[in-house]
DNA sequence: AGCACGCCGACT
DNA sequence: GTCGGCGTGCTC
């Protein structure tokens, strides 16, 4: 029976991926009687322990002397597909295979047994002894049905001891709760929704491009209330109806009660979550639900692409821009893009959706490898704001002060309004600068090369860079002048203090991710303010996105060209995003919204095409920029990360990288002029933006590159911003 | 991932 | 003189 009758092995040889830092499969040797096929998991030796492996392939052995596989784990072989993706994702990062290995396997590391939650029934009759509590629990669980223990003591309003003491009592008898369906199944009819003429056309093709079985991206492009998420909940249906699974990607973040409602709401049960906060055995049931297709849809952060589905019919990537899909340590892959990768293996249909779609999507939409759908309007009526500039060359506030006269008046109009407003300024702490008003002496990082910030609250200067701490002094380190520290420029803190000197009658709070109190007040605050607590709410980033305020009618951005100056390559982009992101924060809810943006430069394309209204305007800006600094096309890009322990040591490295990456036809590094040094946590990184025409494959070039040297002494990793469509 | 080996800083 | 820091290398 056994093709390698050579070997004193009856079932010859086996290549096994072990889910380590390694590249290359092992070679064991197979005990007779155990019969392997690639794709099944074994227990091998490695070293002086056993570790779990994935047969790769059919023994190419080394013949000799090889360890033998241990035996097979009772798990459901890896199927085809998935081991294509891990072999495409580890060449396209890359990424040893192994580590790609083991996003597939993650093992938890979890013996909790499975501990059943108790529920409670009426059964006897009332104790002897009546007291009000008793009467209270009693009459919650009339009708016999089995309710969870705390759950009732949480209905009744009574503690978990007088429940105890009915069951003592033998009132109520105590059963094990039925596990929560860990996957119930979606009705695609639960709930017919309500589509606009838009939104059906848009619902319609996506509907025939999860019929039609076939690999293809739609771009599903439309503002914040456009209905993106009922549009693409139609693809999802029809996926359930053709009994097949869809996976529905989203930053973390973004699985929210919310979203989640509205799933329900429209399929009458909660998908299947994946996310970090998953874990135990709950993950366990899971993720067999996934492999043997029970579980139809699964809505997932980035690690959900990695799961064992039985029959993917469809995966959407909901805000495709967001910056979270990007995983940067261990293997490093853009999970949007390996799930067009998956898509692609699994010929399955892929539906990428966002307001201010990013530019490497755009580009592929633009070439037409992606179909573009556009939802133009808000839903239900409601208009976007209204966005005007404020050109603060003309309206300059006064020295120290940061808030133009036409945003005071617009605050105050709101105010009278009894209207909320938000100011927004992607700054936190007080000042971005300190320096010695005597002797010049400014206030930098040890570590890096950035200034400290001037965090007033805390009392303290720290590196945003790095989060190096240090007391703020009361006398110049340098010259030691007293009291001649003077604060340079705004942040969140000291925007607040001139909020509260212009309006002392309005209720303010600033939020940024130093919030005093940490996440869970935070979120209390968000509430507080969505329910109008506040007139005025000073915020950082955080406040440009999640929660939604329906009493909030004016956006004021602080600083509308923080951001466009920058020398990443991709700040332009992320300013526009955050900025439309931001001004689409006002009239969410009954009464129109505008939102004015304070410039010194009312001429910037940027700002030009977040004024418009038409997003397509900024990508045709942004194009026009990079040909005129003689930048590479979007799509075309890597960016290489170089470590070192030294900047002068990092700075070889990139030299000799740039060297290098000159050889072929094709490759250039935009040198390490254009590298923006970044240091973190003390380790110097550098970035280099290394790029390749089409014709030229950079995988495979920089894969032989680190392999022939000069090898530098840090590590090397390459970021994610290549664009994978190139090499499909 | 573990675990060994190996090379420089502060201690019994 | 050693103990121990973690950088580098190896596991069929």
């Amino acid at each position: 029976m056994n093709d390698e009758p050579e070997s004193g092995e009856g079932g010859g040889t086996v290549d096994v991926l072990i889910p380590l830092g390694l590249d290359q499969a092992y070679s064991y040797a197979v005990p007779n009687g155990l019969v392997l096929k690639p794709g099944d998991v074994v227990h091998v030796p490695l070293g002086p322990r056993e570790t779990v492996g994935v047969v790769w392939s059919q023994g190419s052995g080394r013949g000799g002397n090889l360890k033998r596989v241990t035996g097979r784990v009772d798990m459901p072989p890896l199927d085809p597909a998935l081991m294509k993706l891990v072999d495409w994702v580890a060449w396209y990062t890359l990424a040893p295979k192994g580590s790609v290995l083991a996003l597939v396997l993650r093992r938890q590391p979890d013996d909790t047994p499975e501990r059943p939650k108790l529920g409670v029934r009426l059964v006897g009759a009332p104790p002897a002894r009546m007291t009000p509590a008793r009467a209270r629990a009693i009459a919650a669980a009339e009708g016999g049905l089995l309710t969870g223990k705390s759950a009732l003591a949480e209905a009744a309003s009574v503690s978990m001891a007088v429940i105890d003491s009915l069951v003592d009592a033998g009132t109520f008898s105590v059963e094990a709760l039925p596990r929560d369906a860990i996957a119930a199944m979606p009705d695609p009819d639960h709930a017919q929704p309500v589509l606009s003429e838009g939104q059906a056309a848009a619902a319609k093709e996506l509907v025939a491009s999860v019929q039609t079985a076939a690999f293809g991206v739609t771009l599903l492009e439309g503002v914040t209330g456009s209905g993106k998420t009922e549009v693409y909940f139609e693809a999802v249906a029809q996926a359930i109806r053709q009994g097949r699974q869809s996976l529905i990607l989203m930053p973390e973040i973004a699985l929210t009660a919310q979203f989640i409602d509205r799933f329900e709401a429209r399929f009458g049960v909660r998908p299947g979550l994946w996310h970090s906060a998953v874990t135990g055995r709950k993950r366990e049931r899971l993720q067999a639900a996934i492999a043997s297709g029970e579980a139809r849809v699964v809505a997932g952060a980035r690690s959900a692409l990695f799961l064992p589905y039985r029959d993917l019919g469809l995966i959407v990537v909901d805000e495709e821009h967001e910056a979270a899909y990007k995983q940067e340590d261990g293997v490093s892959y853009h999970a949007r893009d390996m799930a067009v990768v998956r898509g692609r293996i699994e010929n399955a249909p892929v539906i990428l959706t966002s307001a201010t779609p990013s530019l490497e999507t755009r580009v592929n939409a633009e070439r037409g490898r992606y179909t573009h759908l556009k939802l133009p309007e808000r839903f239900g009526g409601r208009e976007l704001p209204t966005l005007g500039l404020v050109d603060l060359r003309q309206d300059k506030p006064e020295r120290g002060r940061w808030i133009s006269g036409a945003l005071i008046k617009a605050i105050s109009d709101n105010l009278e309004a009894k209207e909320q407003s938000l100011l927004f300024l992607n700054r936190r702490g007080y000042a971005p600068l300190t320096l010695c008003r005597d002797c010049g002496h400014r206030f930098q990082c040890p570590n890096c090369s950035a200034w400290l910030v001037d965090h007033r609250f805390r009392r303290a200067l720290v590196c945003h860079h790095c989060g190096h701490v240090e007391r703020r002094p009361h006398e110049c380190p340098a010259c030691h002048a007293a009291e001649s520290l003077s604060a340079c420029g705004p942040g969140v803190e000291r925007l607040a203090e001139e909020v509260a000197t212009l309006f002392p009658q309005a209720r303010g709070i600033v939020l940024s991710s130093d919030f005093p109190g940490g996440t869970e007040r935070l979120k209390q605050e968000l509430m507080a303010v969505a329910s109008g607590e506040f007139d005025i709410v000073i915020g950082t980033q955080l406040v440009a996105k999640g929660h939604n305020f329906p009493g909030m009618t004016l956006v004021g951005v602080v600083d509308a060209d923080l951001g466009l100056t920058s020398g990443d390559p991709r700040a332009a982009e992320r300013t526009f995003q955050v900025l439309r992101q931001v001004t689409g924060r006002a009239g969410r809810g009954e009464r129109p919204g505008r939102a004015l943006l304070q410039t010194h430069d009312p001429g910037h394309p940027v700002l030009k095409a977040l004024i418009s209204g038409d997003p397509e305007r900024f990508y045709a800006a942004e194009t026009a920029s990079r040909e005129a600094a003689g930048l590479p096309p979007f799509g075309r890009l890597a960016g290489l990360i170089v470590s070192a322990n030294t900047a002068a040591e990092a700075e070889g490295h990139a030299r000799a990288l740039a060297r290098c990456a000159d050889a072929p036809d094709g490759v250039s590094v935009l040198g390490p002029a254009e590298a923006p040094l970044a240091v973190l946590r003390g380790r110097h990184r550098v970035r280099l933006i290394v790029k390749t025409t089409r014709e030229v494959n950079l995988q495979d070039y920089l894969r032989a590159w680190l392999k022939r040297g000069p090898k530098p002494k840090g590590s090397v990793r390459v970021a994610v911003d290549v664009d994978p469509q190139s090499f499909l």
